[in-house]
DNA sequence: GCCGAGCCTGACAACGTTGTCCAGCGTCGT
DNA sequence: ACGACGCTGGACAACGTTGTCAGGCTCGGC
């Protein structure tokens, strides 16, 4: 910028008022600025620009994965309020584990982003209350926060659960089967919650050994569904006729493992699939938004910093029972 | 900065050093300093460190849509590396709108990033030429770009298209429909390429009324799909007997539309889809692997920002032809 | 001809950090 | 006892921009 103040012999301010666009500069000086603006190939920098002006005009988000597709839709969602604000956005992922989340967000911090997106790891997020006391706005997506008051968008995600166990009990299951994620996970709980709910409002019991939760990778799942298929025979306890899997990850890695079984159980799943619709039968799932979730937190976030100061809101969004078909295969 | 120099009776250098981990300050200044920071709610601001130093530690990644499973992929191969050596990600799409991956490459160079990581829509990339001369590092990822001589890495799109449509051929189908995206984008032009050699190779001809490229929403793939289909009648053009779809989201609104038809034709995709192969008929497909994609490019970015200054490379990885069925149907 | 208003313009400080350089002080070797 | 050296600590400038403010110029009115 000293460059072209020299080149095109005005001072230093007058460039920054050119660049800004700001009025108060002659036509003439104005175009004689640009000149020499373009022959030096000059941009403006504006790490130097924000760090004067003090916002950052960007946003963190952390998510779990930025690979898997619900967090991607969800960034959708995120990086297109973010874009209507001007401003860009910083990705990174937790991969589900509490130091990542903690070191990514503070290096966010850091860095002074405007405003920060959590999709909760760990179960504490105290180390987030400086930042918010200097002026850090933060929302939590997909799951709620801890030690800290901040927004969160959710989904409902026990109702959810509920009316997709209600169905598979409305097709005369029993003997259901929920196959989740690690239990202190927020969105597996309250899964388990509503099913749990769902199975008491129609009076079954429920055995806990219907109940398989742990990592998501397709050897434990398939490990957990061939149990619940298979347990009758040692006496333990009756196999299941349905499985309720309470997320995508799940979902897919228990349709693999069914398409190596004989076993015909009907399924219902929490997350919408891709090529859900086009399976024979079709995959009854419950479907959550997530693009809309990122766009809602986003909103909420851009809220925050145009100093809406109100107390800390929780959203929930609605689900929605898709029924394709494999949630209604009757009881063998 | 000044605050806690002030509160633990020392200079501003001093508190740097101790942030820095530097050597050359005694452990009881040390701690006296570190008392202070957590005192205070210190953080330094990354901002204005990396304004002093120079470099930004970090990278930014224009790709098409952030939400779509392949670009999501990606990021998450690009992220991997980029968290190896300590950098952030800024990430955007462009939504295939040249304008906007231009006013995007260009805000990430205003910000400074060390590197660019960017899946070409547009089809001139000289506005990048100024920033490349000043030290910014770029690599191309997915389509090779154009107006600049930047390393590129891609997929040997032509080769999986003729590995495809080959297979194709060799289950007897002798009509091959091609369905892909705008024609402009390399990615199709280059698999429409392999399609046409595999016909030429097998001395089948191709009537260019079997090839429909347009955008890739569900209702033009769909219209291009039944055309396909039922072209015969009215005499201009017998129906095609099989479908090569050039990616995953042509494979997906084809798959649907075909879903509403009678007609059952082999069909092999350009890009693996997560329920492919509980399909039934399995889908058959051309599978490329975008994590090793993104993970590639930003190695060779990293590269760069060390210093490598060897000429301009172009990687080529490898596709595989992933067998499961759809494209064995005979012709009818 | 003088003065004030209004418009352009530029000098300067500041944002929060780090690199450079130098001063103070104690220790050690001769 | 004296000089050299090592260690610790701090003053200062600089990174590239913007906000503040004051100065110079032109022009119109008296």
């Amino acid at each position: 910028m000293k460059d072209v103040a020299a080149a095109a012999g005005v001072g230093l301010k007058t460039v920054s008022r050119v660049v800004n666009e700001e009025s108060g500069v002659s036509p003439a000086t104005a175009a004689r600025v640009r000149t020499a603006i373009a022959e030096l190939g000059f941009r403006r920098n504006d790490s130097a620009r924000l760090l004067r002006t003090g916002s950052t005009a960007s946003v963190g988000l952390v998510l779990e994965d930025i690979g898997d597709p619900f967090s991607s839709a969800l960034s959708r969602g995120v990086e297109a309020v973010a874009r209507e604000h001007g401003c860009l956005l910083f990705a990174g992922s937790s991969a589900e584990d509490p130091d990542r989340e903690r070191a990514l967000a503070l290096a966010l911090c850091a860095r002074r982003v405007d405003g920060l997106l959590v999709v909760p790891a760990g179960g504490d997020h105290g180390y987030l209350l400086p930042e918010t006391a200097s002026g850090l706005a933060v929302v939590f997506l997909d799951r709620p926060g801890a030690g800290i008051e901040a927004d969160a968008v959710l989904s409902d995600n026990a109702g959810g659960a509920r009316a997709g166990t209600a169905h598979l009990i409305a097709h005369g299951h029993r003997r259901i089967g929920f196959v989740g994620d690690l239990p202190h996970i927020h969105t597996c709980a309250e899964r388990l919650r509503g099913y749990r709910e769902a199975m008491g409002t129609a009076g079954l019991p429920v055995d806990e050994r219907w109940i398989a939760t742990g990592p998501t990778d397709p050897v434990t799942v398939g490990r957990a569904v061939r149990r619940l298929l298979t347990d009758g025979p040692d006496g333990r306890a009756e196999p299941v006729t349905a499985l309720f899997t309470a997320n995508n990850r799940v979902t897919l890695a228990a349709l693999r493992a069914l398409a190596g079984l004989p076993a015909r159980p009907a399924v219902v799943g929490f997350d919408d699939l891709e090529l859900a619709a086009l399976l024979s039968p079709g995959l009854t799932v419950v479907a959550q938004d997530p693009e809309t979730l990122g766009r809602t937190a986003a909103r909420l976030l851009f809220d925050r910093l145009g100093r809406d100061t109100s107390p800390p809101r929780r959203v929930e969004l609605p689900t929605r029972l898709i029924v394709r078909g494999s949630g209604e295969l009757p009881p063998a």
